[in-house]
DNA sequence: TTGTATGCGTTATCAT
DNA sequence: ATGATAACGCATACAA
C-alpha cells in the first residue's frame, strides 16, 4: 500500500475531505458537525486508512489513556491473575495497560516508577516490596497489599478476615491441634495480618495453635524441618495447618504424603490466594479466595474516577472458603 | 489535590539553569555539552525532578520505546509465561510492553490492533486467533504460532519435531500403542503440527496409534468418552498417550486414574508447553518443553533490529522433552 | 560549543 | 456550524 509513505494526518484527511482541520478534529472526537462534513471525514478516513496519533493527541490533552502496571512477575498465577482482572477492569474503560515486571527488586521498583511518571501515564498500580518507594504527587498511584501510608490508598483483600476464615474452617472441622506456616516479607505489608487473623480465631475458640514463621527466600526445607520435628511415631501433632499461601500448602501437601501423613485424613490443610490449575479450574487445595476481580475494579476504579485525594487510605475487600481437596469436604 | 502546578517541562529546566532550551535536550540525550553546562541543567532537573514528557519527545521522533503485546489471557500459565518472558527481552532493550488480553475474541484483536497502531508502537507481537487479522503495513508485527504468509514472519517452537519427541519417548519408554488426543482450532496454525510430528515417528518405528481430534471449546468429557471406550475389563488399550498441551494430559491423567487406570504403570502420558507448578516449580506432567525465553528474545528481536522485511517467514525453535512423573523413568 | 527557530499532529480558542 | 491559528513539549537544523 502506502509505499512507505509516513502515516496520514489530520491535515490528510482534511485535504481529502475539503474541510477544514478543525471540523476534522471534531469529527474524530465525536463533536456534532454537519452530516455532510460528516460522512465526508469518514469517507477520507477510510480511504486514508488513517488513525489519530495518540501521542500528538496525549501531548495536547495531558490524558493518555494509559495506566501503568507494576508487579514481581507473571508466572505466579496469584500475579498473573491479578494483572488479567486489571487488564479487563482497564479495557473496560477505554485503557490501556503499560505492564512492568519489577522481579521483586526494589531498585527496577522505583525505575519503573519514573519511567511511568514520564510516560506521563494517567495513574500507577502497584504490588510493590519497596518500602521507600518514591512517588512524585503528580501522578495518582494506587497501592496493592502494601500499605505506604495514608497519603497513598492501598487496596487487599480481608487478609485478617481470611486468617480467622481459615482457623475457623479447620476448627469447624475438627481440627483441635492447629498450626500456621508462613514464608513472607517482615515488612509490614496486608498479608501479614493473616496470621492475626488466624491467632484471633484459635484464642477465641480456644485452640492451641503453633506459629512457623520464615523470611523470604528461605529455602521451603526449613518447613519439612519443622514439620519433621512435629511428627512422632507417624503421627503429627497438628491437625490442622493454615498456609500463608497456596503455593506453600502445596508444597505442604506434598511433603506430608511423601512423610506417609494422609491429608486430609491426618491433617487438614488451608492455603491463600485461591489459584486454580490452568488458572479456571480445580483450586489446588483448599483455599482462602483473594476477591481478584473486585481488588482489580477498585483499584482501576479509585485511579480514574476518584479525586484519589480523599479515597479511603485502605481498602479490604472480602474473601471467601473455597474447598479444594485438602480439606474435610 | 495537592499544588496543581504541572510538571516542569523543559523551558523550566532551562530557566533554571540558566542555559537554553536546547542545551537541556542535549543533555537529556547524552549529547555532549560543555561541562559546567552539564552540571548546571542536571542540577536544575535534579532540583526540579523533572522527567522528559515522552509523548512530546514520541511525537517529534515517532520513535515511542513500545510494543505492543496481544495474547489471549494472562490465566493460562503458558501464556503468562510467555509474557514475562516478552517483558523481560523488551524491558532488557529498554521497550516498554502494551499488553492486551484478546480473550480469543478476533473482533477483540483486530480493535486492538488498530489501538496499537494508533498508539504508534514501534512493533507488535501477537499470538492470534484471527485469521484474517488485517494489519496496516506501516507497523512491524510479529506472530507467534500463527503463520499469517510470508509477509508476516511467526515465531514459534518446533511443533513438529515436538510431536515425534514424544511419540519417540513414549516408545523408547516401552509404549506400544499409542494415542494422541487434540483440542484446539481447526484453523492451520503451527501447533496443529504437533500431530503430524506423532504420526510422523509412529510411522517410521511401525508402532500403531490412534487420534482422537476435537474443536476448541468441546468438553473435556469428550475424551473422557473416548477414554471409556477403549476401556476394556479395567484395561485401556494404549499404553502410551501424548496429549497436545499439558492441560489436556492434567485432565487425562486426573479421569484415567480415577477410573482406575495406573499413570505411569499401566499408561504412560506426555503433554505439551512445560507447564510448571506455579511458573518454577515442578512440571505437571512428562512434558515437550518450549523454549519460551528463546521464543521471546526471538521476536523482540526480530521488531526491533531486522528490518523485518526480509526476515525469514518462519523460524522454529527447539523443544525438549522434560521428566513430569507420567512417563517411566 | 551554545542559542534560536521551526515543526511534529493534535486540540481549543477564536473570529467568521 | 465552520475555518484559521496558537499552543502542547520536545528535537534539530541552522545561525551565532
Amino acid at each position: 500500500m502506502a509505499e512507505t509513505t509516513s502515516a496520514p494526518t489530520m491535515k490528510d484527511v482534511a485535504r481529502e475531505a475539503g474541510v477544514a482541520l478543525g471540523t476534522v478534529s471534531k469529527v474524530m472526537n465525536g463533536i456534532p458537525v454537519g452530516e455532510s462534513y460528516r460522512v465526508r471525514v469518514e469517507e477520507a478516513v477510510a480511504k486514508l486508512n488513517y488513525r489519530v496519533n495518540s501521542y500528538a493527541k496525549g501531548l495536547k490533552t495531558n490524558r493518555t489513556y494509559t495506566v501503568a502496571v507494576l508487579v514481581p512477575n507473571l508466572v505466579s498465577p496469584f500475579f498473573a491473575k491479578l494483572v488479567n482482572c486489571l487488564n479487563r477492569s482497564l479495557s473496560a474503560r477505554k485503557h490501556r495497560m503499560l505492564l512492568f515486571a519489577t522481579d521483586y527488586d526494589p531498585a527496577q521498583e522505583q525505575e519503573y516508577v519514573i519511567l511511568a511518571e514520564q510516560q506521563k501515564v494517567d495513574g500507577i498500580i502497584c504490588l510493590s516490596y519497596n518500602p521507600a518507594l518514591k512517588v512524585s504527587e503528580s501522578v495518582p498511584l494506587v497501592s496493592i497489599d502494601r500499605y505506604f501510608g495514608a497519603q497513598i490508598p492501598c487496596v487487599s483483600s480481608d487478609n485478617y478476615g481470611g486468617g480467622r476464615l481459615a482457623a475457623e474452617k479447620l476448627i469447624e472441622n475438627g481440627c483441635r491441634n492447629l498450626a500456621f506456616m508462613r514464608i513472607g516479607s517482615k515488612l509490614t505489608n496486608e498479608p501479614n495480618k493473616r496470621k492475626d487473623g488466624f491467632i484471633s480465631a484459635c484464642e477465641a475458640l480456644n485452640v492451641p495453635y503453633t506459629l512457623k514463621m520464615v523470611d523470604d527466600f528461605t529455602p521451603y526445607s526449613a518447613f519439612e524441618e519443622f514439620l519433621r520435628e512435629h511428627l512422632r511415631g507417624g503421627k503429627l501433632d497438628f491437625d490442622g495447618i493454615f498456609c500463608v499461601t497456596d503455593a506453600l500448602a502445596y508444597q505442604t501437601v506434598r511433603s506430608l504424603r511423601s512423610m506417609g501423613v494422609r491429608v486430609p485424613e491426618d491433617v487438614q490443610i488451608i492455603g491463600f490466594d485461591g489459584t486454580q490449575y490452568f488458572g479456571d479450574q480445580d483450586y489446588f487445595c483448599s483455599t482462602i479466595v483473594q476477591p481478584l476481580p473486585e481488588i482489580a475494579e477498585t483499584c482501576v476504579d479509585m485511579i480514574l474516577e476518584k479525586g484519589l485525594s480523599k479515597a479511603p487510605s485502605l481498602v479490604c475487600l472480602p474473601v471467601m472458603y473455597a474447598y479444594g481437596g485438602t480439606t474435610k469436604a
